[in-house]
RNA sequence: GGGCGAAUAGCGCAGUUGGUUCAGAGCAUCUGCCUUACAAGCAGAGGGUCGGGGGUUCGAAUCCCUCUUCGCCCACCA
């Protein structure tokens, strides 16, 4: 055997060998069921620092449960993210030469597939490589035909339920894909931008007249009487209808009742009144393009203004809804983008001395999640839920803990949200994804246009013909020729909200066993970042049908940075390949690495050397192993005394550490448990336990100390397997003979301890106790060891001054692990030698000529300060009246006791300080 | 503008109702060791006024107030 642990070959056996033997499948049965659906990842996606992050705990939590005896199913699946994948699949055609335009619906869906066939579930494939215990025969496909079926059947039932309507609003519109997206889809953006201060003359110049109000500001230049308007966005002047200000501002008084010319435009406008406007922004005069700023929509709503639509669906500038005897003058805008024709009109408008000043700007832009680009607010027309209902059905169960955040924090975040909630736009104007299913009278559509459409002869079904019947109970004679289908799909979250329930057909069949047995589901891991996107639909649609919630715990993980603090992302090129770091560290180590810092909710910052740590861990196990598995047993050897004293206290420590670790893993403290097992690995058992049982080279074991050492190995790897499955797997079948198709990740995780290790202890922390002070005359008898130079495998002498007394087995564990060739109680001590105390007793090794009286006295000096200073601080503690009696009597106890402790040991530094002078 | 959270060792963090030498573990650093399981290792060591100030209390990293700094979320000021 090799000393370092290598992963390759031993990942890929295992893997296998729970493939082969179904035991991440899961069917309903007797036992609690533990359900954890994976968050879907992009069908077209790879594996990234986030998902090994997500998935790795996801595998835990299962891999814990299956271990605690519950049936655990995790259900794997993907996403077919409509927008996003839609974006690869178009610029995949550009590349081959064809243009979205150029092809039908089908065509383009038909590239879709292919692509999705081709690319689409590489990154399932991967989770394979990190471990991952999905239940692959249940991968599912939000796209896929049970998952459809479900998503357009709630589409009708919610519109049935009057949850649906369609609408003329102002939406969020990607000028990039030509799509309205959700609000939750728009990032803001802080931007350095300008402000623009436009002049707006007064067309009926004769009447200016001066209000004579306190604060009035009249404008006035060479060419008369004007109102100076500030915005950010020039371009939009060839839409504006309206100048507003404040009723109540007495700056801008003077202008009521006026009009303006819209400056190069030439549109004559009124001024108007409304109390939205802000005294004192800018100069208190808003200019209102109601076709292109959700307020100005507002605005232009409440006051019956018209919507002049100056951009083209790609946000390019359109002269076609300008008035005619204007158009002339602007002609050559007309196609220009709008970022193009924001300078190009700027520098007209500067030309012509229409601007009076220009002022650099922060504002926050709007930029589509998907696309990078700026939102264009448009009035178009879309399909929407009304949320008041769902956020009521959804904020309580959260708020009362049916339904537990970690960390909670997220709770308020949540709560802010669903209290504000605005309706949710679905449509989106794309062709990858689900169909909505409405359709319409191809005549009256043409007719009165689908603005005007009435909303009575919109026909919502699953399919084209139970549509025509629900047509034809309007017009018997219409037949399948006369209906059209609504051309938008829906939003790709508007099928992974129903992802819990869909995946066992809930929606269908609400009744099946699978949904039954299933749902709720167990834990939700993923991340703050689709907290509105995601878990709050969930959570409505749990509710709405099933009537429960879809999961029991949300476990929200950080987000992956680099060691800079930067988000990891493609265009910085700081993100590692997930792949490549396995292949480096090894599967195991690198869910270590990633595990070991990432408590509930706090980003981590990865770094490579967490995953090197991960890989050193592995070889530390593979290394204990390859000491145990060396020995020889010889069946006729009487187990000697430190032994038995060194299995009974592991077999305690062994104990502690599992409650701890179970407690941990119950409150999600994941990384926690992780160091709690890491821990107890390397220091009890490899530093101290394996040295304390160790037989001398090339000496044989006794049996019981072997077999307990084995059943010690066993549990740890139980303990550990959940976090790195494949090593454990790997020791965990060698380290006895196994059944086949048996496996840790089966093997039970309760009562870790034997409590038959040579009999029943009494009193474990009086073990515990003794075993600690054991260990601290160790260290302390090692330091002695470097201070003097004195060779590691140079026996030394210890003398016991005072009352301390050792139990034999205790003397043989401390002689074997401080190389002692004698340990004998003494009232004395000799010249030259080093001494130390640990609790209350000194020890001390003779070292003849070694010893340096200056330096132990200095050692010794400094220790008496040190107890001096501590018995001060006691005393002062103890002589305070309202201290005791005040503090709980306990406490009060517990300082006599330091004092006394302190006093004792003092007294020995004293006399030890005597005997060296 | 509103809300939430954080500030503890060089780094990223833990510290559960105020009380055990409570100021912690991990990584990094430093020192000594190629000691027959492991140098990707072993044995040791150093390192922090718990962001600043005030208060409550016998006692504060912990509770209250305040200031500073940072992060996140939400919001229609052109």
């Amino acid at each position: 055997m090799d000393t370092k642990y290598s992963p390759k070959e031993i990942e890929a056996k295992w893997y296998k060998y729970w493939l082969d033997n179904k035991l991440f499948h899961s069917e309903p049965d007797g036992r609690e069921p533990f359900t954890v659906v994976i968050p879907p990842p992009n069908v077209t996606g790879v594996l990234h620092m986030g998902h090994v992050l997500n998935e790795t705990i996801q595998d835990v939590l299962v891999r814990r449960a299956r271990q605690e005896g519950k049936n655990a199913c995790w259900v794997p699946g993907t996403d077919h993210a409509s927008i996003a994948t839609e974006a690869k699949v178009i610029k995949r055609l550009k590349e081959q030469g064809i243009n979205k335009q150029d092809l039908t619906r089908e065509e383009f869906l038909k590239h879709a597939w292919a692509w999705t066939d081709e690319h689409g579930g590489i990154i399932l494939k991967q989770l394979r490589t990190l471990g991952c215990s999905c239940d692959w025969d249940r991968t599912a496909f939000t796209m896929d035909e049970e998952r459809s079926k479900a998503v357009i059947d709630v589409f009708c039932d919610l519109y049935r339920k009057g949850l649906i309507y369609r609408g003329l609003r102002m939406v969020n519109w990607d000028p990039e894909r030509q799509t309205a997206l959700s609000d939750e889809e728009v990032i803001y953006k802080d931007e350095h931008s300008h402000l623009f201060y436009l002049k707006y003359y007064v067309v009926e110049q004769d009447s200016v007249q001066p209000t004579g109000i306190e604060g009035e500001v009249i404008r006035k230049d060479e060419r008369g009487y004007y109102a100076l308007v500030a915005t950010t966005r020039p371009e939009t002047i060839m839409g504006d209808v309206a100048v507003f200000i404040n009723p109540k501002d007495p700056a801008n008084r003077w202008l009521s009742g006026k009009h303006v010319v819209v400056p190069k435009v030439g549109r004559v406008v009124p001024i108007m009144e409304d109390r939205y406007v802000e005294i004192g922004f800018g100069t208190g005069c808003l200019k209102v393009t109601p076709a292109h700023d959700v307020n100005d929509y507002a605005l232009g709503q409440k006051f019956g203004l018209k919507t002049i639509d100056i951009f083209t669906p790609d946000a390019h500038v359109n002269m076609e809804p300008v008035e005619d005897e204007l158009r002339p003058n602007l002609m050559h805008y007309h196609g220009m983008d709008r970022e193009v024709c924001r300078k190009a009109i700027v520098a007209d408008l500067q030309a012509e001395g229409l601007v009076e000043r220009v002022e650099d700007y922060e504002n926050k832009v709007g930029y589509s999640e998907r696309t990078n680009v700026p939102i264009e607010p448009r009035l178009s027309l879309q399909w929407f839920i009304r949320m008041k209902h769902f956020a009521d059905i959804a904020l309580p169960p959260v708020m009362n803990d049916d339904i537990v955040f970690y960390p909670q924090k997220y709770k308020n975040t949540y709560r802010n949200w669903l209290e504000n909630i605005k309706d949710w736009c679905i449509s989106r104007q794309l062709w990858w994804g689900h169909r909505i299913p409405a359709y319409y009278i191809k005549g009256v559509l043409e007719e009165v246009g689908a603005e005007n459409y009435p909303d009575e002869l919109i026909f919502v079904a699953p399919s084209a013909e139970e549509a025509l019947l629900l047509a034809q109970k309007h017009d018997a004679n219409l037949s399948a020729a006369d209906l059209v289908q609504d051309e938008g799909a829906l939003d790709t979250w508007f099928s992974s909200w129903l992802w819990p329930i869909s995946l066992f057909n809930g929606i269908e069949e609400p009744q099946n066993k699978e949904i039954q047995y299933y749902y709720p589901t167990a834990d939700l891991v993923t991340g703050p970042d689709i907290i509105f996107f995601w878990v709050a639909r969930m959570i409505m649609a749990g509710y709405e049908y099933m009537g429960k919630m879809p999961f029991r715990h949300v476990y929200f993980t950080g987000i992956v940075r680099d060691k800079l603090g930067r988000k990891m992302s493609k265009s910085l090129g700081n993100s590692p390949d997930p792949l490549d770091l396995i292949d480096r560290f090894g599967a195991d180590g690198v869910r270590m690495g990633i595990l070991l810092s990432a408590p509930a909710g706090n980003d981590i910052l990865y770094d490579d050397s967490l995953c090197e740590q991960g890989r050193n861990f592995c070889n530390k196990i593979w290394n204990c192993f390859r000491l145990v598995k060396g020995w020889d047993v010889n069946d006729t050897l009487v187990t000697p005394k430190e032994n038995i004293l060194a299995v009974k206290w592991f077999n305690a420590v062994l104990q502690r550490a599992a409650d701890e670790v179970a407690d941990q893993l119950a409150k999600y403290r994941l990384s926690d448990a992780l160091m709690t097992i890491y821990k107890l690995y390397t220091d009890e058992f490899s530093s101290w336990y394996l040295e304390m049982i160790k037989p001398a080279y090339l000496q044989p074991i006794d049996r019981a100390t072997l077999d307990h050492t084995l059943y010690f190995f066993d549990a740890l790897l139980r303990l550990l397997h959940p976090f790195m499955p494949f090593i454990t797997e790997e020791l965990w079948q060698n380290i006895a003979e196994r059944r086949q198709g048996e496996s840790i990740m089966t093997a039970s995780v309760s009562n870790i301890s034997v409590s038959t290790a040579h009999g029943e202890v009494a009193d474990i922390s009086g073990l515990m106790a003794l075993v600690d002070h054991i260990k601290d005359v160790v260290t302390a008898v090692r330091n002695i060891r470097a201070q003097k130079n004195i060779a590691q495998k140079q026996a030394v002498e210890l003398l016991v001054l005072g009352e301390q007394t050792f139990s034999e087995d205790a003397l043989c564990m401390l002689s074997k692990l401080a190389l002692l060739s004698s340990v004998t109680p003494a009232n004395d001590k000799p010249e030259g030698a080093a001494t130390f105390i640990v609790g209350t007793s000194e020890y001390s090794v003779p070292l003849g000529q070694f010893i340096d009286k200056g330096e132990e006295r200095r050692k010794l000096e400094a220790e008496l300060q040190h107890q001096q200073g501590f018995l001060r601080s006691v005393m002062a503690k103890l002589s305070n009246e309202r201290f005791v009696q005040n503090a709980k009597p306990e406490i009060v106890e517990l300082e006599r006791k330091k004092r006394a402790d302190a006093e004792a040991r003092i007294a020995t530094i004293e006399a030890s300080l005597k005997a060296l002078a």
